[in-house]
DNA sequence: GATGAATGAGATTTCATTCAT
DNA sequence: GATGAATGAAATCTCATTCAT
């Protein structure tokens, strides 16, 4: 039976290999099919053996994890912020919209380790790895909206939520997909605009 | 929609097999992660050796992107007349958004296929798997209405695409992951207004 | 559960390829240590790839132990006709003795094979290695023996039968430890006069 | 008995500590195959830390030996005695042949664990796990019999060594294999009248 | 069309041994 | 004295893929 103390926990681990560990996932992660990544490949870049890895992080899987993880959290501290600025729904929505699309395209690997994830994701039960320091925010923004009559409230609240995430999504998709042409921050008011009307109550003007 | 140089030509194997196959493959691609499945279940689950489908498929790969292929086939058989019916280009989007959603409650496996399909492409480079069929018409119906002034004229025909794309996707995903639920046919009013919202030209009304 | 048919019988190995691993295999048991051994070794050694030695093997005790078997067989081969032979028992067990220390100087590197599969031996619970091949025509010569009168019946068989194998063992090894000096059939008249000595019936006179 | 030069002083190694260790490597090594035996399992057993072990003994060989060294000692301090005793060679070697028999008989354990440090010793080329403390005096005794005309000389001492000690190895082996039943001292008339044939000048009645 | 065998690669685990604290 | 962490090596298993029949 597993306690909370057999597990090493990564606070444990030398903070430097732990960055470096960090990188070289969402290098490898990034680079290539979670199937046809060898584990050797993540130690030898960043420079610890096959077994720190494992006593650390326990299988590729969680390595994988707890990698996105850590880019996650990069990416909460960007967004969170605009969440709980003064401003109304919009304002905020629209600015964790942008420091969304912002963060990708400064850290374009991100969304490709995403799809790795993504896909192991997909099947599992125990949705340990769900990221509610972002979605739960995002949840209590779209919530207070409804409450403010300035969103959408004849379809449940999940499906704002997925409106939102499946149009961020593709958008970042899309954009790494391309090799990373035109900007999406560059046209962000046209693409919040787009959002906007989808889950604004119907009756809002601006 | 497949190149003929990457397959041993298809037509050569008997259409019972086939058949088989595709249903195998579906049912198995769509119940675990790409890397956890072996060859020999799909052999074994379709009667046929492996070498079989080695002959005719090549590759793992290659497997799981024809049955894509025939599911999305079955997707563009339903979908596409609504592209080609009479009416507007508000109609004819509704009519497409619904077959698609109505496809996927309909067979809620194909959705986890397509994570694993998905999730293979991410990193190919001969982008060959793009399936024309569905998205070549859906790409000129943007461009139709584009010049009808009913759609959004001020991001690229492509950032609809991904608007229809990404919403369409996350929304179908939602509905296998929560374990079939709601239905999402049922409220489609709602979900195609959202969506309309999104993508139609701002001064357009109705 | 394991039955017969799941094991994939070694008669099913090519000829050749059991050849060249039943070689290595001494070759390489005979040289060091168990636990200093790696599989993969012998797998180079014989030119084949670690798992077709874990499809027809299954471990690499299993793998000591089969080419164990093999020596011993062809030990057997050459002792057992003595046994078997026209004589009274001393005759029968002189020429048994004699073909034991002439097989073991013709092929010095089966001794300290044993010695690796004595050790792991010593605490298996199913003494499934018993070679009864070998000791049971030899435990039958024993019987004869002392029903003729011939050999001592104060002490039992087993004891007769340990006095005959800790001799012979021990002298072997000595042989084999010392770089093969002296050599034991050319005194074995005295050898085995001493062990005849032994085990005969005290009032024995020859 | 180990050199000098091949420990890091056990002296300096608390009396008590040394016999906790000592203890637990008879427990341990005796239990299980060497390569099975981990050495946190007798740091633990004997209460001290895996690097105490490394300090004081170097590697899991020389714990194994230097336990072994502990328990010859213990032989020798038994079975000495009797070779040092007034009365002829057969005398003397009927009363080192008991007291082996006797201390094996006591400490069951010890055969086991010489299996374990056997095994080693096979391949060791510095035979310096030779224990003259025993065999010098043993051989000292024989070269006595022999030159009182009382031991076979038609063979070499190392011989008549060799007898002895398949014999008794053989005769504790069986012994301890076969789940410690049928005593060996309790027929130790028998079986040292057997010995004393088989190492006897051949013109010796009595 | 198919069947059986072989291979290379990599996941995961366990351990002796070494180092630094 | 001891404790914790890191490493290299090897056992074992599972698979995609290839070959020969």
């Amino acid at each position: 039976m597993l306690t909370a103390t057999d597990l090493p926990d990564l606070t444990r681990l030398d903070p430097d290999t732990r960055v470096r560990i960090d990188n070289t996932v969402l290098e490898i992660f990034s680079a290539r099919e979670f199937h046809r990544i060898g584990l050797i490949e993540i130690a030898r870049g960043a420079n610890v053996s096959l077994q720190t890895i494992y006593k650390y992080y326990g299988s590729k899987e969680a390595l994988l994890f707890s990698g996105l993880d850590f880019w996650l959290g990069q990416l909460a501290l960007e967004m969170l912020p605009h969440l709980g600025s003064s401003g109304d729904t919009k304002v905020k929505l629209r600015g964790m919209f942008d420091s969304v699309l912002g963060f990708f395209e400064r850290n374009p690997k991100v969304m490709p380790m995403i799809m790795n994830a993504l896909y192991l994701n997909t099947w599992k039960q125990n949705k340990a790895y769900r990221y509610p320091d972002i979605f739960d925010p995002l949840a209590r923004l779209l919530s207070e909206g409804r409450s403010a009559g300035l969103l959408r409230t004849d379809v449940s609240e999940g499906i704002l939520l997925d409106y939102l995430q499946g149009i961020l999504f593709r958008l970042v998709q899309s954009y790494v997909d391309k090799g990373t042409q035109e900007s999406l921050t560059a046209q962000s008011d046209a693409l919040f605009d787009m959002l906007w009307r989808a889950v604004a109550a119907p009756n809002t003007t601006s």
